[in-house]
DNA sequence: CCATTATGGTTTCTAGGGAAACCTTCGTCA
DNA sequence: TGACGAAGGTTTCCCTAGAAACCATAATGG
């Protein structure tokens, strides 16, 4: 047994806590709300966040392939574009081959923010998992890679 | 190795791979998602499904209670339990001892329907998590459990 | 015993994201 | 080449949930 039984078995008995999905959706919902509040401190959403990211780190990015990769629908990544651009933090040109097309790139302030936020997106992970030792960390982190891989999921989370 | 490395070493190249937050998230909005929609074509929303399955599962349950442990504000539950009244699938009583207290409970209705959506739940969990061994099922919950455990997490997950 | 504070629940306002309609531009094919 | 469908992007509408203001009632404490 891994946890704490006592502290576990004293919650009100749920059928529902059988369910992996459960401590997952559980885990998930409060790792990621604290990586929230921590962008939140500084006027960021994850979906900005995400976009950022995605932006500065994969080639030749576009608002539908931003789309597809996020997992949202192209009506909402224009918004979350809006305000990076808003922000001065991304510019938008036009292709040249096709003018539907739009380019996406950092500015100089984005390139800036980018690192910085990666920084706290990897102390927010550190802190949380610190809990698990390397080998149970590195066992996780393999069977969710195996479930990912098992259902073909290709999206980049974002919420 | 747990995993297809091939197949997600040609994934693009990004650092937050490496987050076992960001596989989490993954994984977990897949299967989240995956249940919403089954419980979309009944028209139910999973913070509906909650409310029941909690109201359905817990001693003396009340607004504020509920809140609680679904991690939402009071004013959201008002409204998902304005839902589920109107469906007719739970009634609201007032306390005697303390007026301001509604004391939730299931209607015949709500009594028939809550298996069948626990079906659905048990479905689901069953179908996603089945690309796991047994064992590695039991591992994966043992880690999340400590993960809970550790950062004293509480709250029914919602979304 | 009354004033103040705390608590339970609802309502209002706002922000974010999906769905779908829309506009523009490109590709296809007759 | 011109009509039609497909694709990229934006806008509009709607729904959900949080934040905060609000109302009613209970508890506290002077």
């Amino acid at each position: 047994m891994v946890s704490n039984d006592t502290f576990w078995n004293s919650r009100v008995a749920n059928p529902l806590e059988s369910h992996i999905g459960y401590w997952l959706r559980m885990v998930s919902n409060q790792v990621s709300g604290s990586f929230a509040r921590a962008l939140q401190e500084r006027q960021i959403s994850v979906a900005e966040w995400v976009a950022l990211n995605q932006i500065g780190n994969t080639p030749d990015p576009t608002p539908a392939r931003l789309a597809d990769s996020m997992g949202m629908t192209r009506g909402a990544v224009s918004k979350v574009l809006d305000k990076l651009d808003a922000k001065n933090w991304i510019a938008r040109t036009t292709s040249d081959q096709d003018s539907r097309v739009q380019f996406l790139s950092l500015t100089a302030a984005g390139r800036r923010l980018l690192p910085q936020l990666t920084a706290i997106a990897d102390g927010n992970d550190e802190r949380f998992f610190n809990a698990l030792t390397k080998s149970e960390q590195a066992t996780l982190r393999g069977l969710l890679r195996k479930l990912a891989d098992a259902h073909h999921i290709t999206q980049t989370p974002v919420e």
